[in-house]
DNA sequence: TATTGTTATACTCTATAACTATA
DNA sequence: TATAGTTATAGAGTATAACAATA
């Protein structure tokens, strides 16, 4: 059977692929395709609350809980009180935190890689380019209509 | 924040932001993104094994099972006997089910539209080949395999 | 009154194994 | 011995509602 039109079918398939590919990639870190994109925006930042990691990752909050409790239980990340707003936790890497997001990286990356085999670096960049440009449409249609 | 480089999570977002569109749009006809990808496959031949559909659809020929019931109870399809292979059962759309399919069509092309509003004709043909190439290759890598 | 983090719960998905009938 | 369809089941993922503490 040939590849579908459907574009919707498309986005589930190739999506599904990279989660699976990324999954197995990650296995040696014990982490999935979700916990590393946790473990990324908290690489990215030092501190973001449990509200904001649950918005950039698109998750329901009562989600981030179990999933931070698991990166904190393994010391990878950590909740401290954020004195501003006393209803806030601020979620931080922990130093091994990061040196395993290091080698987790390269791990995702080379799956990507595989996953992507058929498309040169152009190519690539006009897929991420369409994608986030889909994604934050999205965002914006979710702030207007908050 | 800004959307997120990893395009890996970038084909999550997209797909997920694509599955519930589809899913709410579908509500009217009573299919999901899944059932109607499914009708739509069954819409484009005349008879196939369920084997076929769940490599089409990339899902477990045991969860084939359970999709088929459901539209077998709406009249939406049938199986029939293969006298070809005795194993094997064709299934096929219902008149009924391809007029269901026809409307679905219609709700799931303006949920897309909405989905990839900010992309024009040119834009979604490219998204749509590149997708193509990433879900054939990945077909290419399962034949391979086994 | 609204928001953050939390807990609990129910529901859907997904993966797996085992069985039957046919090949 | 292998394949198509089926059944059952367990696990993961997801959605929802309610609650305490704080704003």
């Amino acid at each position: 059977m040939r590849a579908p039109e459907n574009i919707g079918l498309l986005l589930s398939l190739a999506s599904a692929r990279g989660v699976a590919s990324a999954n197995v990639a990650l296995g040696p870190v014990e982490l999935n395709s979700r916990s590393y994109s946790l473990l990324e925006q908290l690489a990215g930042t030092d501190g973001v609350s449990q509200r904001e990691l649950a918005d950039a990752i698109r998750l329901d909050p009562s989600q981030i809980v179990a999933m931070i409790d698991g990166l904190e239980r393994r010391g990878l990340a950590e909740r401290r009180p954020n004195p501003a707003d006393r209803r806030q936790k601020s979620v931080v890497i922990t130093g091994p935190g990061r040196t395993l997001f290091h080698r987790a990286r390269a791990l995702v990356e080379s799956s990507v890689d595989e996953v992507l085999a058929g498309l040169d670096d152009l190519e690539r960049e006009t897929l991420r380019g369409l994608l986030q440009r889909i994604v934050r449409h999205d965002a914006a249609r979710l702030e207007h209509a908050s």
